[in-house]
Parts: structure tokens; sequence; C-alpha cells
DNA sequence: ATTCTGACAGCAA
DNA sequence: TTTGCTGCCAGAA
């Protein structure tokens, strides 16, 4: 039964975003990690996609959770102040240095292992 | 229709 | 170790 376009790529967002907003307090993920979860290993970008347009939702999305495998903070620049993100995350008691997550691999939360 | 870009990740040199 | 290319796929121009 093939579905439309825009039903896929709206599941697709919303699975990013019900996996985002499980992410718990303190805790961080990767792009990777989120694609890999879905069943999508190589399209960690449109996780990124997703989390860039996830203003759409009604929900909150703590996509301050959400960096890149070396837990550098990309997506700073989109969070209005480019100061905003790191702050976020710091008041979860995660320690930024020169925009890179210093305690990455402790605080790491990969929903593969964690939702199962 | 075609081209370019992107909040990524993996691999080759 | 760092840089650059490629796969991924949805939008914008």
């Amino acid at each position: 039964m093939p579905y439309k376009k825009e039903e896929r790529t709206n599941d697709f967002f919303s699975n990013v975003y019900e996996v985002t907003k499980l992410i718990p307090f303190g805790r961080i993920t990767s792009y990777g990690a989120i694609a890999r979860y879905l069943g999508s290993g190589r399209s960690a970008r449109m996780v990124g996609w997703a989390l860039n347009v996830c203003h759409n939702n009604n929900d909150f999305i703590p996509a301050h959770r959400v960096v890149n495998r070396k837990g550098l903070l990309t997506g700073k620049h989109h969070f209005g102040n480019s100061s905003t993100m790191a702050q976020l995350l710091e008041n979860e008691g995660i320690i930024i240095g020169d925009d890179k997550i210093i305690n990455f691999s402790e605080r790491f939360w990969d929903p593969i292992t964690e939702l199962q």
C-alpha cells in the first residue's frame, strides 16, 4: 500500500520528536543515534532537518539535548542566541567547553539501548 | 525539472 | 590527526 510522501515524512518527523522528548533531563544523544533507532541509520541529516523545523510541533522539543556524535553543539546557532543552547545544557548539569560537551560519554543516552 | 544546502556520519588519503 | 568526499533525503530557489 503506497503512502503519500507527506505522511511518510510526518511519521519520521513525529518519531524524531517523540524520541527527543524521551531524552531524560541531564542526558543527551546524537543525531545518528536517533536515526539508527528509527531504522534509517544513514539518515542522520534528516534528524537534523526534523529538529530544524521542530517549531512546527506544538509540544516543547528539548532539541538542545541532541548534538552530533562528537558532542559538538553544531545546532547552537538555531537557538536565537548562540549561547542559549550551551546555557540550557549547563542548567542540566552538562559541562560545556569550547562548544563541546566535556562529559559527553557519561551523559550519553542511546535510545537503542535505553528504550529497547 | 535541476541544483544547492543542511542542527550528520563514515571512510579514504 | 585533519580534510575532503559521499550517502542520505527533504525543502528552497
